[in-house]
DNA sequence: GACCAATGTTGGCTCGGCCAACATATAGTG
DNA sequence: CACTATATGTTGGCCGAGCCAACATTGGTC
């Protein structure tokens, strides 16, 4: 993510007023506040370890095909994300008996506990992040951005 | 970024609603664009060359430490751009006479042109980013995006 | 003259994302 | 049935943007 740091030096008049700098402004406010919240609650996990979480929450046990494909995160980065979290008991993984190929990851009631607290710290940082805004303006932006996607 | 790739796999309903995913998807598409317009017409160059070459327009030649201060961009990064952009001749670095420690960065008359070609071009990539609105929502997105910095 | 600060450079790390290769297993087709 | 194609999990690597630590050199200040 760009430099937004704390406004040091000049303004590069080129590029504040650009909606695409803007943006990214906002996205790296809004990731550094992410970033806080899970040093600071996160156990060390991450947006990854998030996700798949809440996709086991979801929709269940699945493979790990089906959670790469459902949160879109690469097959490989999915591998990596549950080791961490099996290594912390968040997760089993087992390998399905009529498709020896596949493993089925289950959410472990730790894992879910896990989730709960994430799910809490992320929605103290959505109002951090929309804090500059009245409550008004924050149901236009977020109605706004929603098409950006 | 996260994966926002083309909606595969179903939605993570506790993430979809969140003003930091919106935001983050918002961001991811906007780079998306941003990195294929730097592809097509760039010549190679991306976001911190033109950062570089639009402060050394702006302000005139300085120094590499306080090219960094006034771009947000670290020393580091900025000796390694500077590099490709010198070697591209859009830029010349010489070492301060009265300081010679401290190398003093030209904007050339080659790399003036570069930076208007990539003017162009990142215009035309704001209208793409807030094609999805209309005239009046983009001017109120602008608006809110510019108080979450 | 002895410190301390600034400068440019090198090298390394993180995070989110992406891709290639590979062994293995399953499914589909001849 | 045999053969082939596809799916799965894993390993290892790459990228961009950002950040930091160390270091030699240079400058300025007690």
């Amino acid at each position: 993510m760009p430099a937004h740091h704390d406004e040091a030096g000049r303004t590069l008049d080129r590029v504040k007023e650009r909606p695409t700098w803007l943006i990214s402004r906002a996205f790296s406010r809004s990731s550094a506040l992410l970033a806080a919240g899970f040093e600071a609650h996160g156990d060390g996990l991450r947006g990854y370890h998030y996700r798949l979480l809440a996709a086991l929450e979801q929709w269940g046990s699945a493979s790990q095909a089906d959670l790469g494909r459902d949160t879109g995160i690469d097959r490989s980065d999915v591998t990596a994300a549950l080791t961490e979290l099996e290594s912390r008991n968040l997760v089993e993984r087992r390998t399905d008996p009529d498709h020896k190929r596949r493993k089925i990851v289950t959410l472990t009631p730790q894992g879910a506990d896990a989730l709960l607290r994430l799910d809490a710290v992320l929605d103290g940082i959505q109002e951090e992040v929309l804090a500059p805004l009245t409550a008004a303006q924050q149901r236009q932006f977020v109605d706004l951005v929603s098409r950006l996607g």
